[in-house]
RNA sequence: GGAGGGGUGCCCGAGUGGUUAAAGGGGACGGACUGUAAAUCCGUUGGCUUAGCCUACGUUGGUUCGAAUCCAACCCCCUCCA
């Protein structure tokens, strides 16, 4: 299946985004007919979503771009399950008032990827717990549950593990492929959504929802899962020391956001030019052609345009004048990360071990930062810290008023008096 | 409710009375080499006011000069039986 009719298709396979499709001829042409809403469900298990959910928003992007409506549908109700797909244990239940406020974090990245309002391919969001908030057990039991056959649940790979490893598995979250299931019936009644995806790992709980829709409804509903993305080597998006790379900005700055994808592997550059931006192929295949350390071309115009879609041009072309002052140009950028210091405390003198762990937070503790200052990790100013019991006073400033701490050759905060 | 098995550091996993802040592996971080890449090699990987002290092997209590290791009770998980 590689001649799409239509455009949506055509792009998400020219970018690599396509997996599997549950029946792509009839998709491909519903698709060309006219406006197919689709959908794609997201758990609100965190404050904000990271790089590793930025493939399937691309996909609603995507859409969008050829005349689709997308759908996104936060899991307000679905997350007070938790998702066992895939997983080998059951994750902590989150109540309600932080689901609530991770909702709320949430929501704001997505105007970033589409546009939502009334129009007809205008983005739409909905939340969940609008309707399953409200089911009651024993209708729900018989009008949807009698629909599901527990033997076939249980064969799905993605909780196949979790059986064999006999690990629990509470039937709280065994119900949770049903109300996904039923949340596409819901979209398909509310606004004649046919389309869900997601990624690989949810084909089994988007199937459950196509056959719920065929037979309640009659309808045909489809799916349209994207590869689990990983780098060359094997890892999953978005990991890195501090964590996960996240989307907020509040969370992880447009520069941190650019050092990521500026750090992509060789192998991966290619591959990530294509699901990350929204670059034409014909570029891509000119930067493809890049060879040695070339592809560090190829990974700067990845970085900016990935960080683009996500915090805006302006922050993503700042973030690369940054990492060039940084990294090319050996100059100090005064629009790194920078933590402010009281004039006092810097007066008094601070530890060198506390400016790099409780003040800056580049390590995470004085013991982190020993450890890191006896194997040559730490740096000030660009020197080395040899003595770990040196402190910062003022004559530590640089002649542009601020001291540049560095863990290794790629992380850096300044450190900057504040001012009055 | 009964019988059996199990709960160790970020993860996996060894350890069955002392030299154990706990082997080994993974991951992660740092260093070298490079191209802010990969691979490779080296180092580090509980905290602190670091020749010392504190906290730690499900929880609590006990035995002992000394416990992750022995005992008791409790909690949780798995399997089989009811």
């Amino acid at each position: 299946m590689t001649s799409y009719k239509s455009d949506f298709l055509r792009l998400l396979d020219q970018r690599g985004q396509i997996h599997q499709i549950s029946d792509a001829v009839a998709l491909d042409a519903l698709a060309v007919e006219g406006p197919v809403t689709a959908y794609i469900g997201y758990d609100l298990t965190a404050p904000s979503l990271h790089v590793g959910h930025m493939a399937n928003i691309m996909m609603l992007r995507r859409l969008q771009h050829t005349g689709h409506k997308p759908i996104v549908l936060m899991g307000g109700g679905t997350t007070k399950i938790g998702d066992p797909s895939f997983r080998n244990e059951q994750r902590p239940l989150l109540d309600d008032a932080r689901i609530k406020a991770n909702k709320e974090t949430i929501k704001s990245v997505f105007k970033q990827f589409m546009s939502f309002g009334d129009g007809a391919a205008d983005a739409i969001m909905v939340d969940n717990a609008e309707w399953l908030d409200r089911l009651e057990y024993v209708p729900f039991l018989r009008e949807i549950g009698r629909h599901f056959s527990v033997n076939r649940m249980l064969s799905f790979d993605s909780v196949k593990s979790r059986l064999e490893q006999e690990q629990p598995f509470s039937f709280l979250e065994f119900n949770y492929m049903i109300l996904q299931a039923y949340d596409f019936l819901e979209l398909k009644r509310r606004y004649d959504c046919r389309l869900q995806m997601g990624g690989s790992d949810q084909w089994g709980n988007i199937i459950n929802g196509i056959e719920l829709g065929r037979r309640v409804d009659g309808a045909q509903l489809f799916a349209l899962t994207c590869p689990l993305i990983t780098t060359a080597s094997g890892a999953k998006m978005g990991k890195t020391a501090g964590g996960a790379v996240w989307l907020n900005a509040d969370m992880a700055s447009p520069y941190v956001f650019w050092q990521y994808w500026r750090n992509t592997e060789d192998e991966d550059v290619v591959r990530f030019l294509k699901l990350f931006t929204d670059l034409p192929l014909i570029e891509i295949e000119r930067l493809a052609a890049l060879q040695g350390s070339e592809i560090n071309e190829a990974k700067k115009v990845l970085a900016t345009e990935a960080t683009a879609i996500v915090h805006g041009r302006a922050a993503a072309e700042e973030a690369e004048a940054t990492a060039r002052k940084t990294f090319e140009e050996g100059a100090l950028a005064d629009t790194l990360p920078t933590v402010e210091i009281d004039t006092e405390a810097l007066r008094n003198g601070v530890g060198v071990l506390t400016a790099f762990s409780e003040l800056t937070g580049l390590v995470a503790s004085n013991g982190e930062a020993r450890r890191q200052a006896k194997g040559g990790g730490l740096r000030v100013n660009d020197r080395q810290v040899t003595d770990e019991r040196a402190t910062l006073t003022a004559a530590d400033l640089t002649p542009e008023g601020v001291i540049k701490l560095s863990l290794g050759r790629k992380k850096h905060v300044l450190i900057r008096p504040r001012a009055g």
